[in-house]
DNA sequence: ACCTTTATGTAGCGATCATTCCAAAATAGC
DNA sequence: GCTATTTTGGAATGATCGCTACATAAAGGT
């Protein structure tokens, strides 16, 4: 199945284009405030095409939930690669709130409502967004950064509480330097969370 | 206009049972989520009936979120009521993550996405909450109970980013127990905003 | 009994929803 | 230039959307 011998008609916007595009919809509008038609309105290709590349609604919308995971968490790999235990929790937080507060529409995964079965998987991303966050304070435990008197996974449920707070806030107006305020009164918090 | 010479046919359901099981259904899947024929057959009354008692969808969805904050948000009343400005905000998350723990579906109007007209009018009744616990925390530091070192605003948004994280969290299921714990965590942070 | 008033259910409105069919267009290999 | 392959746009699918027209049912006032 790798022959490729012959070629077909070159697509009129990129995979690539139309996952960003389309992400930028359902960012803002949510799935269900977001149709065939906007979509193909926006992205100048029409709704046929959508479908021949991408099979579903469905299915386009958890490719722009991936794309989204793939191309806005870089800044939490950077902040949990910080060395300290403590350090990283908090550079989560500013991290957030400047993502957040530059994007104006906050996290569109732990913002996605109910809906489908798409909300299985978008659960499924959470969860994993949350154990990688407990893995990284377990370390900090093993470490000394951070006490073994708070279990790591209730930390981490706080750190993702916030988040989701931050992310809310964002959705709801709050200026980029209001989130910063917030999250650092948060790393007040973390900060007691030092061994 | 006070009248009331001819009384008409009674209602099949009274406008207070219509609001509470409307309520449920925007509560649970949303305001797009929810079509008038989920609502007409779930509530046992036809879709006209609605229109002639509510004028759209829109206002009463509108009458819901109302009707929300009008039987749902004692334990903020009761919290605020705490003679101590650091007590009375810790109660309020308590509160917070024992109601959206019990509902399972966090707070209708701080997990209301944009659509339309209507965000408008939640996005003011969440400005106002934030307000009230604002005044709040303002009366506390003119009683001795809070620092004067940091802003009544800032603390009123970081209590109102916990709540909206405690109701995201509710939503993606997450245990009363869990939220509870989240809670006391940053209840912690509270603590440290003694005068 | 009749009248006024209000709420009811049925049927239907045009618009939009996600999705599909299909023929034409655009490419590379032969 | 032909063929195979793939994407394209336009038209149409049935279902559902919010909403309304209309005739009838159920009450109290007189």
């Amino acid at each position: 199945m790798g022959s490729r011998t012959h070629p077909g008609r070159p697509r009129k916007v990129s995979v690539e284009d139309t996952l960003e595009g389309a992400l930028q919809l359902f960012w803002e509008r949510g799935y269900e405030g977001t149709s065939i038609a906007d979509l193909s309105r926006a992205l100048g290709v029409s709704a046929s095409s959508l479908y021949a590349t991408f099979e579903s609604k469905d299915r386009l919308y958890l490719r722009c939930m991936r794309h989204y995971g793939e191309t806005r968490s870089e800044f939490v790999q950077e902040a949990l690669a910080e060395e300290n235990g403590i350090h990283a929790l908090q550079a989560l937080l500013i991290g957030a709130a400047l993502a957040y507060g530059e994007s104006g529409a906050g996290c569109a995964i732990l913002a996605a409502q109910p809906g489908a079965a798409v909300d299985t998987e978008l659960s499924e991303m959470r969860r994993k967004a949350r154990e990688r966050i407990t893995r990284r304070i377990r370390r900090a435990q093993r470490e000394g950064d951070v006490t073994r008197d708070l279990r790591a996974s209730d930390l981490s449920a706080y750190v993702q509480t916030v988040m989701g707070g931050l992310s809310g806030a964002s959705r709801d107006g709050a200026s980029a330097a209001q989130l910063h305020r917030v999250a650092e009164l948060a790393n007040a918090t973390i900060e007691s969370w030092r061994a």
